[in-house]
Parts: structure tokens; C-alpha cells; sequence
DNA sequence: AGCCGCTTTCACATTTTTTTCACCTGGCAA
DNA sequence: TTGCCAGGTGAAAAAAATGTGAAAGCGGCT
């Protein structure tokens, strides 16, 4: 092998994070984060696929329950997919649902989504 | 884990309601639905078959009783029949009652035979 | 002290959801 | 027929939730 840096490596599309190696890789560009992003990213990205509510965000990666009008996750989230777009360009992976929470899951961008309903 | 998992599962014909995973879906295709929307078709899912009065409904899915002249529920069992329609074409889960309330049942849409009528 | 990177907090912009209205329709009974 | 009632529908109004840029707060370092 080639001097992998990291033991755990969570997939999810061309993302790969990296827990252990302190960063996160979209194709072939690596993501440098700080120490909230990273673990923000870690926590969706064990739930990929899946709703996350901010309350269960805020306590796995602050340790903390949100308090109310507390917007450090949406702050973080922001952070993240600025980041995750320029590092891979026509991928969107943080999805927003209203009410609820947060879902990282690796989609193109723009929206060949037609089957769902909206307004 | 990847795929969207969730703990409860109410089955109704094509639709499946996901309550801990915040979401619904009609056959393959997933119903992006308001809170609000949501949480009315898991009440209606959860007595489906069955006539729900519109007092109900308005305290299990609003948490207040229906004050009078209170459209709300009528104008989200449309928004649901709207995104139903869309999702699973050629259904009919919403039925009404005339006085007494709504229910849930799967049914093809041009149904000959009309077992019975609302009041 | 002054600089830096990171985190938190703000204020305001934008989007989405929820509520409320006004009007329409069909059934029914006086 | 006419008037009423329950519900259907589209849309405006009001309220919430989220997006966003930037300032302020905090150590740690040189």
C-alpha cells in the first residue's frame, strides 16, 4: 500500500472523509478543514442518506444540545458545501429539508429531480 | 449504512410512510412533504381504512382542537391529494366523507364499482 | 501587543411553509 | 327553484425556517 494516512474512510459518492487524517477528499482535490467542519462531516457522513435533525447534529458534533436560535449547525452547514463545491464543482451533497434537518447524500447539481413533488 | 432507514413503516397499498425517517414515499418515487403535511398523512396512515373526523385530525396532527370556520385541514388533505396524485398517477388514497371526515385507502382512480356512497 | 485561524453571534435576505380568504360546486330539503 | 351546508380550490397574507456576509469573541503564537 501506498501509505494510506488514515484507517477509517467513510464513502459517500466522490466524497471521502477521513476521519483520522483530519480532512476530507472530493475527487481528487483534498478539503482542508477545521476541526468543527470536519467533525460536522463526519457525523452527516455516517448517517448518508438519512435526515439528520439539527438537534442530533448540534449534540454529536458540539456536544451540546441546540439551544434555541442557536444557528452554528446552518453556519457550519454553509461552510461545508462552500467547501464541498469548489472542491468538486456539479455536486451538491448537503440537502436541506425544511423542518427537519440536514441529508448528505451525493446528487448532481442541478435537478433532474423531476419525480418529486413540490409545490 | 446508505440507504434511508427508518424504525416504523406504515404501509398503504404504493405508499409507505416513514415517521422516524421524515419522509413518505409512492412506490418508488419520494414525496417531498412540508412538516406539516407529513405529519397529517402519518395520522391519516396510522387509522387508515378507517373515517378520520376532521377534530381529529386537527389535534393529532395540529395539536389543537379545530376551531370553527378552520379550513386548515381541508387545505392540507388537498395539498396531499395534489402530491399523491403526482407521485403514484392513477391512485386515490384520500376519501371523503361528507360530515363526518376523511380517509385513507388505496383505490385505483376510476373505479367502477362504487361500493358506497358518503352520506 | 499584534496577528491568525477558528468559532460564535448578528442582521438582513430569501425561501418555504402555514394560515386565512374569497369564491365555486354539488347535494339536499323546504 | 332557492337557500344552506360541507367541502373543493386558488391565491394572497402572514409566519417560520434557512441562507448568507460580516463583525465580534477567543485562544494560541511570534
Amino acid at each position: 500500500m501506498t501509505v494510506p494516512a488514515s484507517d477509517e474512510v467513510i464513502k459517500v459518492g466522490p466524497l471521502q472523509v477521513l476521519p483520522d487524517g483530519h480532512m476530507a477528499m472530493a475527487g481528487s482535490h483534498t478539503l482542508m478543514l477545521s476541526g468543527r467542519e470536519l467533525h460536522l462531516l463526519i457525523e452527516l457522513a455516517r448517517r448518508a442518506g438519512r435526515i439528520v435533525e439539527r438537534d442530533e447534529l448540534s449534540r454529536v458534533a458540539w456536544g451540546r444540545d441546540l439551544r434555541p436560535g442557536d444557528r452554528s449547525v446552518d453556519v457550519y452547514v454553509r461552510k461545508l458545501r462552500v467547501k464541498l463545491e469548489q472542491a468538486a464543482p456539479g455536486w451538491r451533497f448537503i440537502h436541506t429539508h425544511v423542518g427537519f434537518g440536514y441529508r448528505l447524500a451525493p446528487e448532481r447539481s442541478h435537478d433532474p429531480n423531476r419525480a418529486f413533488t413540490s409545490r
